[in-house]
DNA sequence: AGCGCTCAGCTTTTT
DNA sequence: GCTGAGCGCT
């Protein structure tokens, strides 16, 4: 080990960062503000413990948010170690993720889910249950849960999605089906939900399945109940790192404590600002606990941010000012000068992309950012349709990050069920979804059968053996036409375990493609077959990469780690486009230009969170992530109405928009009383254009109202407000106090304010 | 058995 | 305004 070396790792670290990475020993709790350089601190450190303590890599285990997050972090480790420069511009390797590490002694890096995927693949058999598990996705959970509705209680109508994320919010706080019997209020919604519950559980089991919850709560189980295997874990990682510590829910929390060892060396990196995942379970209160739960640790504060101006620092740091729970770090930054965010109001969601994708062409052209640089960040995924529809209108390229996800696409889905239902032929879901795929002449009553019979011989595997063997086939209980069917699928299923015994993966999917016809099937002459054809030979493309890894593991391999991707994980950042985000996957994630859509009351805040001062308070930090990952300009948007389901409604500004103050931004080309987005009306929607019913509506109202649509007025009893859309007689009213009514005008104590006032 | 049409629910956020 | 479950028709 060279010093030249060395004195590279803690090279243009300040004091806070260089504390953090020299502090190898022992407990270590890094609270980071947003920007402020801990993912540098966690490679530098990691890279000084390899170099300078001559730690194993192998004995180094680093959780990250992302997978994302995890190859880039082993490469930067790389660059350190080969003395390397660690300036920024590295690029990002895509799929490089902890199955695939290349041989050698590497750190553990991923999630705490790939990790305990992996963990388990090796000892879940000390848990007596399967090493082929399948993961299910949440489109698998929810099949299970829908038909476990339909046969408990036929005629309810609770969500499937409601009932699965009670299931998963009990399992992260790691209950098991008793418990939560036990411990939830009673309901009608919970009593199902308790009934559901055990029931879910053994049809995973009976599946060979594991959730994404499983995942964590049996390697906790593991760890705490079987001391040898937890033995091993620790002496394998004595050095550890987790990231991002603020959104560990109990289950990871509980296999953080496990982990850590009696050397306690583990080290977590936080912000409580930016926890951001309440909903699933997170728990700020892990973060604070941590010197509770080592009383010998030592905290260290990284408050400079690298990341923003002093002008986007204020507005978030204005924002986060109104939670009554927040951390008192004080972020300040290096760079002083810079423009102030930007307020544009639209006329509606339409108009909003516009602009935004106007304001992108214009940065682009004349700024010279690239797009690559340039992201438009908004509270739910349906927002992200008006911006993909303006990028493809104006020709930019854009990455939609999260919405439906590759994997979850319906060719994707099913080709990965053929492969799935060959690693684990117990598995049920994937099986249902492929017996018929492509029509094969097995319905839902030789299904039945089938499954039925299946159940009575000991197995679906044991079942298909039957049907190819038996010798006298008048004994198997299923209707003579689907039992032909079945046999051929049968014989289809052998020759399929044959190759996947014998050949690589690519070989095996190639086969599957080849012996159901598969894509003769999808071209069915629209426009999607075309979609679907090139999303096959996308997987064809994922799937030959998994080649080197030989028959069985290569699939293993490869079906774990396209289940856990993240959505991140699976965005193509290779080319300069544009990024179209939500705000909780975009943490992490850095800007020059970041455009905050949606600013609008019931949107951002979200309406869910309206009555709960905790989920405004996450809302608020949600809002606080999201600026925070503006480089130099931030644009905050809001329109006067908006369209869901294609219902058009009146918006009302979002309160984070008002709770910064006014000296902090800057308003474009914003008239107090005549909004810009109205001049813009006319020219934006000529009347060639076909109108929808409530654009009719408004333009009928114009001429019969006494008063206009952006008027300020004054009610007898609301105060102040301005109109924000007049229906006929109905006027939506926005008041500063008592927020958005609707009036009739002829009954309303309204009278019209002047403006000079 | 399989196709196509209609209607309902949907949108918080994610592994 | 979209997806997908369910029903009815062939």
């Amino acid at each position: 080990m060279s010093d030249s070396k060395q004195d590279l790792i803690l090279q243009g670290l300040n004091d806070a960062q260089l504390e953090a990475v020299t502090t190898t020993e022992g407990p270590l709790l890094i609270l980071a503000g947003a920007g402020s350089g801990k993912t540098r601190v966690l490679a530098h450190r990691i890279a000084y413990l390899i170099r300078s303590y001559g730690v194993n890599p192998a004995s180094i285990l680093a959780v990250t948010f992302t997978n994302k997050a995890a190859g880039e972090m082993k490469e930067r480790i790389l660059g350190l170690l080969a003395g390397a420069s660690d300036q920024e511009g590295e690029e990002a390797q895509l799929h490089v993720m902890p199955g695939k590490a290349p041989k050698g002694q590497v750190p553990a890096m991923g999630t705490f889910h790939s990790i305990c995927a992996q963990i388990l693949r090796r000892e879940i058999q000390h848990l007596n249950r399967a090493n082929n598990f399948v993961i299910f996705d949440t489109l698998d959970q929810v099949s299970v849960i829908r038909d476990l509705i339909k046969e408990l209680s036929p005629h309810s109508s609770f969500a499937p999605r409601a009932v699965l994320s009670a299931i998963s919010r009990a399992k992260s706080d790691m209950q098991d089906a008793s418990e939560y019997a036990r411990q939830v209020d009673p309901n009608y919604f919970t009593d199902l939900v308790a009934q559901i519950f055990p029931r879910y559980e053994q049809a995973l089991k009976a599946n060979e399945a594991l959730d994404f919850d499983d995942l964590l709560v049996l390697t906790v189980e593991l760890f705490e109940n079987n001391p040898v295997v937890l033995a091993k874990y620790h002496g394998k990682w004595q050095y550890i790192s987790i990231d991002e510590y603020q959104d560990t829910n109990q289950v990871q929390y509980r296999l953080a404590k496990a982990l850590a060892r009696e050397g306690h060396n583990i080290c977590v990196v936080g912000d409580e600002n930016q926890s951001i995942y309440g909903f699933r379970g997170a728990d700020i209160g892990n973060i604070l606990a941590f010197t509770k739960d080592y009383p010998e640790s030592k905290i260290i504060k990284l408050e400079q941010n690298y990341r923003s101006t002093e002008p986007i620092l204020q507005a978030a740091n204005a924002i986060i000012q109104h939670n009554a729970s927040r951390s008192n770090k004080e972020l300040w930054s290096a760079r002083k000068s810079g423009d102030k965010p930007l307020i544009y109001e639209a006329l509606d969601e339409t108009q909003e992309a516009k602009y935004v994708i106007d304001q992108i062409k214009n940065m682009h052209n004349s700024e010279k950012i690239p797009y690559e640089q340039m992201a438009v960040l908004y509270r739910t995924n349906a927002q992200s349709r008006a911006f993909e529809e303006a990028c493809i209108s104006h020709n930019i390229p854009y990455r939609l990050v999260g919405g439906v996800k590759f994997y979850e696409r319906k060719e994707i889905k099913d080709l990965l069920a053929f492969l799935r239902y060959i690693q684990n032929p117990e598995e049920k879901v994937s099986f249902k979804r492929i017996v018929n795929v492509p029509p094969r002449g097995i319905g839902t009553t030789s299904l039945r059968e089938m499954l039925d019979w299946a159940a009575q011989v000991g197995g679906l595997k044991q079942a298909f053996g039957l049907l190819r063997d038996s010798q006298s086939l008048d004994d198997i209980p299923i209707n003579s036409r689907g039992k032909n069917a079945l046999q051929d699928f049968a014989q289809m299923l052998a020759s399929w375990e044959e190759i996947y015994r014998t050949c690589n993966i690519l070989e095996l999917f190639d086969a599957i493609l080849d012996s159901v016809n598969y894509l003769s099937y999808i071209n069915d002459g629209t426009d999607q077959a075309q979609d679907r054809f090139e999303n096959i030979q996308e997987l064809r493309k994922v799937i030959s990469s998994y080649t080197e890894y030989g028959p069985v593991h290569g699939l293993t391999i490869f079906l774990e780690e396209s289940a856990l991707l993240t959505s991140v994980d699976e965005a193509d950042f290779h080319q300069d486009a544009i990024t179209l985000i939500t705000m909780h996957a975009v943490k992490g994630l850095e800007f020059e230009v970041v455009f905050l859509a949606g600013l609008d009351e019931g949107l951002f805040p979200h309406s869910r969170c309206l009555d709960s001062e905790k989920e405004l308070e996450e809302e608020r930090r949600l809002c606080y992530v999201g600026i925070t990952r503006a480089k130099t300009w931030l644009y905050l948007l809001h329109t006067q109405m908006r369209t869901t389901w294609g219902e058009t409604s009146p918006s009302v500004t979002s309160r984070f928009l008002t709770e910064i103050p006014e000296e902090l931004v800057e308003y474009d080309s914003f008239d107090e009383d005549i909004a810009p987005a109205r001049s813009a009306y006319g020219i934006a929607l000529p009347p060639k254009q076909p109108l929808t019913s409530g654009q009719k509506d408004l333009q009928a109202s114009k001429q019969t109202s006494k008063f206009k649509e952006g008027q300020k007025v004054r009610h007898k009893s609301f105060g102040l407000g301005r109109i924000v859309q007049i229906k006929g007689e109905e006027l939506s009213v926005v008041f500063e106090k008592a927020g958005l009514k609707k009036l009739l005008e002829s009954l309303a104590p309204l009278e019209k304010v002047d403006s000079s006032q």
